[in-house]
DNA sequence: AAACCGGGGGC
DNA sequence: GCCCCAGGTTT
């Protein structure tokens, strides 16, 4: 890359004075590191923020992790998305420590072949805790490289994913390589953003071809997505002759796994919301039962689909529920139901019911 | 290579 | 509404 030094300073200069206060810098360990890493996976520093004060509270150490049921740690997770993440912290967690003695490796095959840490958490941790030259390529520095080169290619395909791999490693220093990667992403956060960056403060402008031509919103080049389908899904509150409210845990194969649930699912053809109740908890549970009033539906929106989720409270006719493929029943006190993980889309169904959200 | 996997914030 | 975010895994 042209100017590839004068880059290095500039961005090694701006980074030292604005660098942000965040407590994964602060008292920064090897574990620190991974654990911010995983939780900032897809994930702005802004939203990962309280849930890494969370969990260096409630896990200060990588043999916390291991040893927590992981029901607690989907818990601590609850509301943050992506709860893959969360499953394969706790089974990293306990790999680290059977077969690294509970230290965060700092060999790259070592690193990859956990559960949860690919190409750019690997390069992450062997860099900002470890010192190595690997250099990352996440959103941030896709967007900050492609701007600065122009970069024609759709960087979603893997062929440009690894241009910008080759990229990001000729422009590593061999000075403080963790400090140069940190500094790149900062700088895609702080002001080479998405929309309306802040060219005009930008420490490597006069290095930037997007800027030099005008063209810095052009970049990166992206393919456009797919509109996503919405599907209505209808669920039935159902409530025992003690007050107790029956829920289910979904799978650990399905989206969500882990996380418990209302239990019901998604309407198909022409039939009625009242009708898709009714099925799904015949199908899943084995029991009719009557549908009466429906609470206020909720719109929500996943990365690929979006769904209006209608509640229904429902009478048990016939039949005591038994899970249809081995999901986990339980019959809970309202004021119990926080201490469970629930999806944010029945979480948002909560108030409705009458039941304490738990903060 | 493409699909799948959450939720929230900014515009 | 749409886009994007300190990506990884599965098919």
């Amino acid at each position: 890359m042209v100017h590839q030094s004068e880059i290095q300073q500039a961005l090694a200069d701006w980074f030292a004075v604005n660098a942000r206060d965040l407590p994964w810098r602060r008292a920064q360990t090897p574990y620190t590191t991974y654990l911010s890493e995983i939780l900032l996976q897809q994930t702005r520093v802004d939203q990962g923020l309280p849930y890494y004060e969370r969990f260096v509270r409630l896990f200060p150490t990588i043999q916390d992790l291991a040893i927590a049921p992981r029901d607690e740690i989907l818990k601590a997770w609850e509301g943050l998305g992506y709860y893959s993440r969360a499953r394969n912290l706790h089974r990293a967690a306990t790999e680290i420590v059977e077969r690294f003695d509970g230290r965060i490796p700092d060999q790259e095959n070592d690193l990859k072949s956990l559960p949860g840490i690919g190409d750019y958490t690997a390069s992450a941790i062997l860099s900002i805790a470890y010192g190595q030259p690997f250099a990352v390529v996440d959103g941030n520095v896709i967007r900050v490289l492609s701007r600065l080169t122009t970069f024609a290619g759709d960087v979603n395909t893997s062929a440009a994913r690894r241009q910008l791999k080759t990229l990001a490693t000729d422009l590593l220093p061999d000075d403080n390589p963790g400090a140069h990667n940190e500094a790149l992403m900062e700088l895609g956060a702080l002001v080479c953003s998405p929309r309306s960056p802040s060219c005009e403060i930008c420490p490597v402008s006069k290095f930037c071809g997007a800027y030099s031509i005008g063209r810095q919103e052009d970049f990166p080049v992206k393919t456009k997505k797919r509109p996503v389908p919405h599907y209505d899904i209808a669920v039935g509150i159902i409530t025992s002759d003690d007050s107790r409210i029956l829920i289910q845990k979904r799978l650990d194969t399905e989206m969500l796994g882990g996380l418990w649930e209302f239990p019901g699912g998604k309407r198909e053809g022409a039939e009625s919301l009242k009708e898709t109740c009714a099925r799904e908890l015949m199908e899943e549970l084995g029991i009719t039962v009557d549908v009466g009033k429906a609470l206020t539906p909720v719109k929500h929106a996943y990365s690929h689909f979006k769904i209006t989720l209608h509640g229904f409270y429902c009478t048990i006719e016939s039949g005591e529920p038994e899970s249809d493929a081995g999901r986990q029943l339980d019959w809970v006190v309202k004021e119990n139901i926080s201490k469970y993980a629930f999806p944010s889309a029945n979480r948002m169904l909560f108030d409705e019911l009458g039941i304490d959200s738990g903060d």
